[in-house]
DNA sequence: TATGAATGAGTGTTCATTCAT
DNA sequence: AATGAATGAACACTCATTCAT
């Protein structure tokens, strides 16, 4: 059951799952679906996964950190909170779009999975949010954003909208507008609202 | 077959079956337990309901009826755009803090239904998506909105902002903050952008 | 629960139930099937049948007693043997030709009906087949059958040969041949055999 | 789903369901009755058949294949035509004799079987009627049989006679005759017919 | 490690039958 | 008598999981 995360097998199974996962659903998705995509026998996927829910949840932790440490990375070198929180918009966004599958899988069907959301603890989505708050509370103590704002409620303002734009641009097939120019809308919005620069 | 919606049956199943989903989830949920906390027998759903599915979809058009019913009517009275945008989010607030569980199945089952995101064409959500963008558009023919945001893109971040603070407040049980600041603070951030006032 | 026979609606249902089993099949067609052919509601059949099976049985005995009805007066004029064979056969397949569904109820369905075969001891059939056995041996003791076939066995092959032929026409759509010529072919052999005249 | 035929579990199954479908007929029949009398999971039987028809079809098909390969090689040996439809006779009773659950499933429950009857085109059985017919014709031709004789509806009233003496034997617990007796009776009325032999 | 045949618990759905009106 | 909404037992079939090889 030991996860020996450098393994061929392993990686082939969670790139299946998350085809199959994105395609059917995970509830309408079958184990063997899986196998199948991945040319592994069904019983093997049991030798890397303790079962089906584990499978989703492994997908999870391991976008997870794949973001993280990028983001962390990427973020560590931008010493201004307001392009901390661009630049943070457009790592998501280019997730997405380097893996629109895995995004579905993410937004789609780990939700309503309930084991996930209230068993497990999702502890790696409060890690992420924490990253927005982190970023807005450094502006706010430089006197970037504004101290009236609620980080909490901030955060969460923030990550769904990238969360709905992303939806979207996977489930529409981006025909309507690029991330490119999702992320600088979305900066704009969330940095200086919709209201006109000469109303009163 | 047909839904004779002033039905005494076909709401409390429709009100049994939001209880349920919201606890165990849609796919965790047995029809079973439906019947059981509707008081009727597993068959009487079948009068009324084509399939499983077809109750998750129900609840859904049911629900945004509602919630069209109510919105058209309060935003109809109000002038101004501004005015208009927070009414609305206050309405969507108020509604999730209302029903909650109601909330939770929207918002969390709905979405991983293949049959809905898909075959169904979630008509009645763009609808929904509509009013949004109606507002912006009146806001920018009147110069109370930006002429540089995309009514595409704006309407997304702001039904994102919205579903994921109703969802955190939902699932939280309301314990960091009234929906009513976050209606506020919502609304600020949309208007006004995170911005601090004196920046240059 | 009182077969009423000269009763409107119990005729109603009896020819509605021979329609809709001929069709679908006993154990494929449904009770409110029957029902919507028969015009009246699904509880009204169950004020003239005891049950589904019921219906299956009281088709059976009504058109037996049809049979009997019609085939002891057309019988009892014939006075030679030979002739009453042929008559019999002629009656059986006529019914056939006039009822068609009639007669792939009976010969198709009834059968399987375990309850049929084994509980209910099917004493009409009896009856029918004793109408033949009847005319073999009068015929034996006139010398106009041979006296070393045994009518037991005699019965059997004639009733089978009926039943057969009758299936064939019913279900083939009678393309290759009458009922008539079936009738005059079938009494040839069963008299005279399929033996070459000549043949020593 | 591939029937590998020389399979041990698909045997069994076959077995258990001719056992199972004799007893209490193919719609009264659960098919965990016929897994508990295999001794197998409800599930293998879906690893071996499609579902619950397709078990009957092929056990149809089976011992269709089955009377074909031994009545080929039977009667290939035989010159006579006359021989040759006694011979015939006496496999399909002997068949019979060996297997009378099989003789029941066949005669009762595959025929009420509206998709056996209809979709599926009964090939194997139409087979089985040409041997028959085979027979006559060549009989025919070498003037063993009357000429006048139609082999389309002979086929059907020997093949008719066979079967209801079959049925009776089989249900009747052979009571009254032995299956060589029927069969010699049989081949005898067909043959030389009822009549007296005296008789002008 | 890997396989995939076998398992059997689990459930959506049907439909004969009832009974209040 | 007649209705048809309601019932709930029954069952075919699925599929996550196991384990002998």
């Amino acid at each position: 059951m030991e996860k020996r995360l450098p393994n061929q097998k392993y990686q082939k199974i969670i790139e299946a799952a998350i085809k199959v996962f994105a395609k059917k659903g995970f509830y309408n998705a079958k184990v063997s679906d899986v196998a199948k995509q991945a040319e592994v026998a069904d019983g093997t996927i049991y030798l890397y996964f303790k079962n089906k829910d584990d499978l989703l949840i492994s997908i999870f932790e391991n976008s997870m950190d794949d973001f993280f440490n990028q983001a962390s990375e990427e973020l560590l070198t931008i010493p201004s909170p307001k392009d901390k929180l661009k630049k943070f918009m457009e790592l998501h966004l280019k997730l997405v779009q380097k893996n629109p599958k895995l995004a579905v899988v993410l937004q789609l069907e780990l939700r309503s999975s309930h084991k996930f959301m209230q068993e497990y603890k999702a502890e790696k989505f409060f890690e992420y949010l924490r990253l927005i708050e982190d970023i807005i509370i450094e502006g706010q103590e430089q006197n970037v954003f504004q101290n009236d704002i609620n980080p909490q409620i901030a955060k969460r303002v923030i990550f769904g909208a990238i969360d709905e734009l992303a939806l979207e641009w996977v489930l529409m097939n981006s025909k309507r507008y690029s991330l490119e120019e999702a992320a600088e809308q979305l900066f704009t919005i969330i940095f200086s609202g919709i209201k006109h620069k000469e109303e009163k």
